[in-house]
DNA sequence: AAATAATGTTAGTTTTGTATAATATTTAAT
DNA sequence: ATTAAATATTATACAAAACTAACATTATTT
């Protein structure tokens, strides 16, 4: 039986709330996909039949390995489908999650494995993050946030937690590619914006723009 | 206000079954979709509110300008996909059918373009059929099927008008590829197959096939 | 510990797209 | 020309996935 694209998309949100004792709120849910509270409790409990989650009633879901297998992949859809529209048809990161959004929903298995091979079995997206190979696994990174950084680090970015066109923009202007070595410079006590070096200029980031950029060494 | 999948695929339908008389019946569609007659007498209702096609009871539905134009635009979607599939991915032309069906459905017209674009602007499909332009608009081709050909004719073979997996292998394990130039050898009368001479070999092809099959000359 | 806020649940509606059953009209057949 | 068959229509119901309103439970304040 072939997951809905709706059940798709409540997955994908589990993958990116669920916390380290693998539960996620009906709240957080509900805020994160911006529907009404009884409408994700109804799916969490047809998520339940599937064994996807343990669903009893006022308690976190806790998520199965089931269930975190079929979010993964599907996730992995998505991933995959970024990274073939950037490498492959010449979109600028900036452009692709949109399109991605509604590519991940295709059914046809072939159609991503030709995605990954002709891609060359790509290990992360556009925007940095792993993709999940075809049992669900991913490849941990031990990335920190640039806002966590202190002046005088040097560290290279290397992905972003938010693939809306707005922020890659704001990085675009900046020239901030992934890869980039950066050098803090300055932590501002006030709001907490970053300067850094980058090349030979130096760059102010916002808290909010530093606190979606995850940085390594 | 973006169409929904279903009235895609509505919209599909129509512009396969359309006639001269640019009508179409309630039940050509239900048999088509396979959905039933009411389901489809619903739809229609909707598709007369957005002036696709003229809905009076009892008579045949007459496809307006605007409904043509919409149609042509989905049929575009997946024959420009079916085309990227097969040039851009390596997909044989007996695969791509079932996920362009789901492909066509994303709404970002610049992923079409792109494709478009990177296809350097097929007229064609890999199944010969022409490639509607955006603004609905086909290149009318002078074709025939092989099942009207007669004994001597000599003929290229453009387009198929059945797109399905059996059908395609079948034609793949004779190696009747688009393009190719046929001689007709002979037409039985008993069955109507047909034995047409294929390079230095001759080929035997069920009336079945010779009705799906499109040629020119 | 009681009051308030936040979160979760249940019950009942709505919308979209499907179905069935019953009826009406048109077309084809005898 | 009447009957039978095919096609079309209406009314009603159902499933999925959303909603609102009302109520229940848990967590947080004071």
């Amino acid at each position: 039986m072939r997951n809905t694209l709706t059940e798709e998309n409540y997955l994908k949100a589990i993958f990116h709330l669920i916390n380290d004792e693998h539960t996620v709120t009906i709240n957080e849910l509900s805020k994160f996909l911006k529907v009404k509270m009884p409408s994700v409790n109804n799916m969490m409990k047809k998520f339940a039949e599937k064994k996807w989650v343990i669903y009893e009633t006022y308690k976190p879901l806790v998520i199965t390995g089931k269930g975190m297998k079929e979010a993964a992949l599907v996730v992995r859809k998505h991933r995959l489908t970024e990274m073939f529209l950037v490498e492959k048809m010449n979109f600028g990161w900036e452009n692709v999650h949109e399109i991605a959004e509604q590519l991940e929903h295709v059914h046809s298995t072939l159609f991503f494995e030709k995605m990954d091979e002709i891609l060359n079995f790509p290990k992360f997206d556009p925007h940095g993050e792993p993709i999940p190979d075809k049992e669900g696994n991913i490849i941990a990174q031990d990335l920190k946030k640039l806002s966590s950084c202190k002046v005088g680090d040097i560290v290279i970015f290397k992905a972003v937690t938010y693939s809306e066109q707005d922020f890659l923009r704001y990085l675009n202007e900046r020239k901030l590619n992934l890869e980039s070595t950066l050098k803090i410079i300055k932590v501002e006590n006030f709001d907490l914006s970053v300067k850094v070096r980058l090349g030979t200029k130096n760059v102010i980031l916002s808290s909010n723009a530093a606190d979606k950029m995850l940085v390594k060494e």
